[in-house]
DNA sequence: AAACTCCCCCTTTTT
DNA sequence: GGGGGAGTTT
């Protein structure tokens, strides 16, 4: 059988890792290594070799992003061949297994994907009907608890046990431990499935059914995860029970990679998996096809600074390429500017937007850079808006459509029952609440009731009846029209449509090409679970925040949080924003588990670039309204000198000669000027030296002119000293 | 129901 | 500094 297809261009270790024996493995894949590469093959190598068909293979990641990707590499290689795979992330599989055994899984079958903006009004509803002070336990706060617990596996009659509850946080706890209860029964109660009860639910279903498991067990010949490093408890328990001992896991993952421990993720988990699977095989891919040798060194020995790594050593074969930039900017500003300037030197050479990235510790940092690029006509596009199913004018034609699918969705109703605006206010919604509370029954219900026994106000009668005729009509049509064709309705019925774009400018007009845009993406929708069309596109719009629809294919930089970047890749990466307390930022500093993480972060944003690296940091920064003048960050000092080079100002024209090859950190002395010494400057005359700042070449000196004081930096303006 | 004002807070983000 | 939420005014 001809399987070069599958192994040409593969080296040593990613063929020991694509032809592995079907039992446990684990894929330590460093940055570069070509992981996505090894698990799609691996996957064509088993069907081909091995004879697994389609139905036999799970493939889990963590985005549907990148369960896309790999769904289209796969059909790349493979064809048609792959059709019937199980891939997806862990949220969607568990929400097709619970659609699939939802009696099993004790739930309706009708039940509902709730969304964290969903959740959010629900707990603060709760919140109020439990008289708990909003302003001592903010709402998000117990949020938090009750997705943190429910990533560890905890329901709310189990939060006592796992964290010895002494010491002063009983009220906290007996606070949340309140809110979490009445949460989860109320969701019981209206079949509402959060996006960690999704992955509980599945988990304790195994648990629950072992013959369903078994049935699972035998259908899955393999099952392989992607970043692995960043599952949670519930995620890791959910794959063991499911493997079992009999289906062979592939996990891949880097624990250099791993940045969202904050929310919950568990690098432990990559031990437990060797402790779990003693006679898991073990496969390093180390080379690197990205980076250049320096940029890959310096990484390498950045990352050589946290404890407790299973170790890992990248090398390339590539050049050694350039040394990575240092620029020590004056403030934000001139950081900004110099990113645009040194962007500019790279188009006039050549050089694509595109290929161009820019990273930043936090969002924050991005609108002084927006500012700078537009300043100076680099287009740009940034990453980490508000996706598309978040933006409000989606949320509520979906909460329209949810409606029509199932009018009791109590959330959705709460949304849009007065959006547009129809004269149903805070008091009638009040009474709505408090005549379903008491009933038992859904708002919806409630409102039937009401409008029918004259329990409300006329105003609000006319305006609650035109509300459900609305409703009424929509859910008549549905089963007669095309799903776009129901969109289309439901927008001008509602009144969304001209509500959205009532106004007469670019918002406006955006919104309705949004709107217009969710009607495009009903078109060829194929739903693939056994539901109607209504029912599952709404399911997926809950599980799938759709991509940023920049839409734009013009030629961008791209702007994004470190957070975002990875899996990504790019020729030239700027790192800006480099001091500590901006990064590592300040409320990671304490503990050491959290400085980790940042070191990782910043090994991340290394390792993106290809064959330019430019680190930037700021001696002042204005942030929340104060300057503030940080050190450069710890990461900068713990890349060996021997890489880097510091970048004078000016040097963005990027000849050789502006170049100067020392240390960011050289104590040089400030050039001997004194307070009160008299100068001269080529284009402002002569001053007087009023105060001195800095050391080396970006040491700074302010000076008295006729026209008014400037900050001078030294090595860069020609001072004559008189 | 929109407009206005005050006050608080201020990593990172996916599902 | 500035955005968002809550509360108050017109």
């Amino acid at each position: 059988m001809d399987v070069s297809h599958i192994l040409d261009n593969l080296n040593s270790a990613q063929r020991e890792a694509v032809t592995a024996p079907l039992s446990p493995m684990l894929v330590l894949a460093g940055a570069g290594s070509g992981k996505t590469r090894v698990l799609v093959h691996r996957i064509a190598w088993l069907m081909t070799m091995e004879s697994m068909s389609p139905h036999s293979v799970l493939a889990v990641t963590f985005t549907n992003k990148a369960a896309r990707e790999m769904r289209g590499r796969i059909e790349a290689l493979l064809g048609s061949a792959s059709r019937g795979m199980w891939f997806g992330t862990f949220h969607s599989l568990a929400h097709r297994l619970l659609r699939a055994h939802w009696r099993d899984a004790d739930l309706p079958e009708n039940f509902q994907i709730i969304d964290s903006d969903d959740q959010l009004r629900l707990i603060k509803r709760i919140m109020k009907e439990l008289q708990i002070d909003e302003s001592k336990w903010p709402p998000r706060q117990a949020q938090g608890f009750i997705n943190s617990a429910k990533d560890d596996g905890r329901r709310a009659g189990q939060v006592h046990d796992a964290k010895g509850g002494k010491g002063g946080h009983d009220l906290y706890l007996k606070a949340m431990t309140a809110i979490y209860q009445a949460y989860e029964a109320y969701c019981n109660r209206s079949g509402l499935l959060d996006f960690g009860e999704l992955l509980l639910r599945s988990h304790e279903l195994w648990l629950r059914n072992p013959e369903l498991l078994r049935h699972y067990q035998s259908r899955f010949k393999v099952i392989l995860v992607d970043e692995f490093q960043d599952t949670n408890t519930i995620q890791y328990a959910w794959l063991r029970v499911l493997a079992g001992q009999e289906v062979p896991l592939t996990v891949v993952g880097d624990d250099d990679q791993s940045i969202y421990g904050w929310r919950g993720a568990r690098i432990e988990n990559i031990q437990q998996f060797q402790q779990d699977f003693a006679n898991s095989r073990l496969v390093r891919l180390e080379q690197n096809y990205r980076s250049t040798r320096t940029i890959l060194d310096a990484s390498n020995a950045l990352i050589a600074g946290n404890s407790g790594r299973l170790g890992k050593q990248l090398w390339t074969e590539g050049e050694d390429g350039e040394p990575i930039d240092v620029y020590a900017a004056f403030n934000e500003q001139d950081e900004a500017n110099y990113l645009a300037e040194r962007m500019q030197g790279w188009v006039e050479s050549g050089g694509l937007r595109q290929d161009i990235a820019v990273l930043y510790r936090s969002n924050a940092q991005s609108r002084v850079i927006e500012e700078s690029l537009l300043r100076h006509n680099v287009p740009y596009r940034i990453y980490g808006g508000l996706r598309f199913y978040d933006r409000a004018e989606i949320k509520n034609a979906l909460a329209y459509l949810r409606l029509v699918h199932f009018a009791h969705d109590d959330a959705a109703l709460e949304r849009v029952v007065n959006v547009p605006a129809r004269g149903v206010g805070a008091k009638t919604l009040e009474n709505i609440r408090e005549h379903a509370r008491q009933n038992a029954i859904s708002l919806w219900q409630a409102i039937e009731q009401l409008v029918e026994s004259k329990g409300v106000s006329a105003r609000a009668r006319k305006s609650l009846a035109e509300f459900m005729g609305i409703i009424y009509r929509l859910t008549e049509l549905k089963s007669e029209i095309s799903l776009s064709e129901l969109v289309k309705q439901m927008l001008d019925e509602s009144g969304l449509l001209d509500f959205h774009g009532a106004e007469k400018n670019d918002k406006a007009q955006a919104r309705v090409e949004n709107l217009e845009e969710l009607i495009n993406a009903t078109k060829d929708y194929e739903p693939e679970e056994n539901l109607t069309p209504l029912a599952a596109f709404i399911a997926q719009a809950a599980l799938d925040a759709g991509e940023n629809q920049a839409g734009e294919h013009e030629d961008c930089v791209q702007l994004m949080t470190l957070h975002s970047a990875k899996g990504l890749e790019f020729p030239l990466v700027f790192l800006v924003g480099l001091e500590e307390g901006l990064f590592p930022h300040s409320l990671s500093v304490e503990e050491p588990g959290r400085m980790e993480e940042e070191r990782r972060l910043c090994y991340v944003g290394m390792t993106r670039a290809m064959k330019k690296l430019v680190l930037t940091y700021a001696e002042s920064r204005r942030l929340y309204g104060q300057d503030q003048f940080n050190s450069v960050s710890r990461f900068i000092r713990e890349v060996p000198v021997a890489f880097l080079q510091e970048v004078r100002i000016g040097s963005c024209l990027s000849s050789a000669s502006d170049f100067q090859q020392s240390s960011p950190l050289a104590q040089n002395d400030t050039g001997g000027f004194s307070l009160g010494q008299r100068v001269r400057h080529q284009k402002f005359g002569e001053g007087v030296v009023i105060s001195c700042e800095g050391q080396g070449p970006h040491s700074r000196i302010q000076v008295n002119f006729s026209e008014g004081s400037k900050w001078l930096v030294l090595s860069y303006a020609k001072l004559e000293v008189i």
